[in-house]
DNA sequence: TGACAATGTTACCGATCGGTACGTATACAT
DNA sequence: ATGTATACGTACCGATCGGTAACATTGTCA
């Protein structure tokens, strides 16, 4: 079947053809879109007319609208880990300062106008049902977010890991929502605080 | 100007007219539509098929969608209220034992298949707008929650009541969100515990 | 019996939704 | 130059969106 969508966008290198345009702006206006307003308060018209390109266009890249949706969280997802490697980069062997620098930089995001959260903890309240390929992305990466933060729980030396990481979990979900619920001043402020205190309530003796 | 729309749905007593049957049903099935599947995926047209109605009468009652999506949510906030101060009637001049009831039974009720976090939560993440109707509803619910957390917080003895306090929104909101990203098994379950660490780590030694 | 308020009925509005049939322009290899 | 493939544009589709106009029907109370 020649019906192949091109829904890999890798940037071919040097000599190799630059392709599909077309496709790097859509899924760029989408993702800013997407992210700020929400994926069903934006019609594939308004990602066209900005993107500048036309309706064929998109759905020649992109299967549906589903599916663009579905690639922007992956773009997200990558973004995500990338921000977070940093901040695990930035303290080799030392899982507490590890997720210290990661949720002080989350703090400090929540603290700008007009913060958005997460979104793939928005796409996920966007669509409840769990076979849409936008919420599949979503709920992958927040596996994924649970099985690390457990995983640095062990390393810190818990007394009792999948709650400490499950803990760890729910303040930077707690974080994300009420970061766009309270604005400037919020409690999500207070997250790497309260996740320090965790910590050290949640350490062997 | 007689455009008063009929928003108040109070039940007249006893012999007193028992006037709009028609609004009353309208919103309980907007509340369970709304709740489930999200406000800007169900249609007025849904909305008076499954209750029965027509729209016209629909829009004698409420003014627009947005006002139908914030009476849904006012009623939310009644209920909400009564859950928590089941709660805190339940352990009178013990805050720490109130919090525990009350994010116990959070606990409990994330645990069920199809959970759909809270109603607040989830409108303000489908309507970023501050003006909107609905998250204003939203937004005033959680300011109140976080005052009243706070307050507990004081009354525990903590060394830093607002941390505290704010910590145990985020704790409570992601709860709310991992709730229904997860399902069963998920990191909600343990919100009662991580809390009450939270607040022993807290308290004045 | 008459008046009023609430609800129902039918039909409609313009706007926007996601999605597509089909013709055109451009690039490159031969 | 010509064929071939790929990318893009014009114009359109039926369905649904939130909302309304105009009128008929019902039940209640005076």
């Amino acid at each position: 079947m020649p019906t192949d969508k091109n829904i890999d966008l890798t940037i071919s290198e040097g000599h190799a053809s630059p392709p599909p345009k077309a496709a790097k702006k859509i899924l760029d206006v989408a993702y800013d879109l997407f992210y700020r307003r929400g994926i069903r308060a934006i019609g594939v018209d308004e990602i066209v007319k900005r993107a500048g390109v036309t309706k064929p266009s998109l759905y020649r890249s992109f299967p549906s609208k589903d599916e663009l949706a579905a690639s922007y969280l992956r773009q997200y997802d990558l973004e995500y880990w990338e921000r977070f490697d940093e901040a695990v980069a930035a303290h080799p062997g030392d899982p507490r300062a590890q997720i210290k620098a990661f949720l002080t930089r989350i703090g400090k995001r929540t603290q700008v106008a007009d913060y958005r959260g997460c979104g793939m903890t928005n796409a996920a309240v966007e669509y409840p049902d769990h076979s849409h390929p936008a919420r599949m992305v979503s709920e992958a990466n927040k596996q994924e977010l649970r099985r690390r933060l457990r995983a640095m729980a062990v390393a810190m030396g818990a007394q009792d890991p999948d709650t400490l990481g499950d803990g760890l979990l729910l303040l930077i979900e707690g974080a994300y929502i009420s970061g766009q619920l309270f604005g400037l001043g919020g409690p999500a402020q207070a997250v790497a605080r309260n996740a320090d205190l965790l910590i050290e309530a949640s350490l062997k003796k």
